[in-house]
DNA sequence: GCCGGTCAAGGTCTT
DNA sequence: AAGACCTTGACCGGC
């Protein structure tokens, strides 16, 4: 068992995921930013090594615009170098990766158009891990999509698009429930129809699920998971309290979340925690599972 | 310098 | 048909 946290860590200067407005894009702006992502990108995931935290996400946005037509620049070939360097650190101390499209992409979109910047965003993020010459344990995660009144053709509208990726892709892609539309058994039937391994968000699941105790949905979703895949990813949050419901904690509930590892015992899975804080959140997380035969870091 | 309106992108719900 | 909200950080123009 992995932990980690998302994009950003709070205590380091640097961003990993900065960007600019695409008023002001000109590809000298996009090389600068670039170079000072992976700058940043090293600086943290040297961070991590030191405080075991081994699992990260990359932030989408590491190469500002990339599937957008304003961006012509060839910035694999350009940054192909500084990629692959940062990929052997990766691998050399046994790091997990994912990477999360955001939002606006919608694999099961009834339109086209957004169908198809959705597949220029997945392959931009493919590439990305592909540079690293990451293997087909590091994943991109990503929602089901809209329901439009009828999650069923939702579905199946995503499988369809799915065996259109090439096997690259298919390999990386990893399908996550989310707060309001589709749950982990609607993303249980998207696996048996086109054997899409299931990404377990443990709070998308208490605001959006049928009750269903932790450990069955992860015994669930670790058979979609097969050797290639490595272990199942999973992603752990609570609810801030006084929130809205859906709304991330600010720090980590240390007791609900060794009653997560409890509830989960003997099963593996790496863990990212998808709060506020983030490395700060992580760095207690740690210190509570390091009695966990499970935890690796 | 500092403040805060605004930012590529979709979906859903309200009016 | 159009607009607000979701959710988030930080860019960047205006002061």
């Amino acid at each position: 068992m992995r932990i980690g946290y998302p994009c950003i860590n709070q205590s380091l200067e640097c961003r990993v995921g900065r960007t600019f407005r695409l008023a002001s894009y000109s590809e000298e702006r996009l090389i600068e930013t670039v170079s000072r992502n992976l700058d940043c990108l090293e600086e943290i995931l040297a961070y991590n090594v030191e405080h075991g935290m081994l699992f990260f996400r990359i932030a989408s946005d590491i190469v500002p615009f990339a599937s957008h037509p304003v961006n012509e620049f060839d910035w694999q070939e350009h940054f192909r170098e500084r990629f692959e360097k940062v990929g052997s650190y990766i691998r050399s101390n046994g790091f997990r990766i994912s990477m999360h499209p955001d939002q606006f992409n919608v694999l099961n979109s009834p339109k086209q158009d957004v169908v198809e910047r959705t597949f220029a965003e997945l392959i931009y993020q493919c590439e990305v891990l592909d540079l690293m010459k990451l293997d087909s344990t590091a994943k991109l995660q990503i929602h089901l999509g809209g329901a439009y009144g009828d999650k069923g053709s939702g579905i199946k509208r995503f499988a369809r698009r799915y065996e259109r990726l090439d096997e690259r892709l298919k390999q990386r892609l990893v399908v996550e429930n989310d707060d309001k539309s589709y749950t982990v058994e609607d993303c249980m039937e998207l696996h048996e129809i086109c054997g899409i391994p299931v990404l377990y968000d443990h709070f998308h699941h208490i605001c959006n699920g049928g009750g269903e105790p932790t450990d069955q949905m992860l015994h669930l979703i670790s058979d979609t998971w097969v050797q290639a895949d490595g272990d199942p990813m999973v992603d752990y949050s609570s609810q801030l309290a006084g929130g809205k419901k859906g709304q991330h904690t600010e720090s980590i509930d240390l007791d609900d979340f060794s009653a997560f590892l409890q509830a989960t015992e003997g099963i593996d899975f790496d863990v990212m925690l998808e709060i506020k804080d983030k490395q700060a959140s992580a760095l207690k997380a740690i210190e509570a599972a390091r009695s966990d035969p499970r935890f690796s870091g």
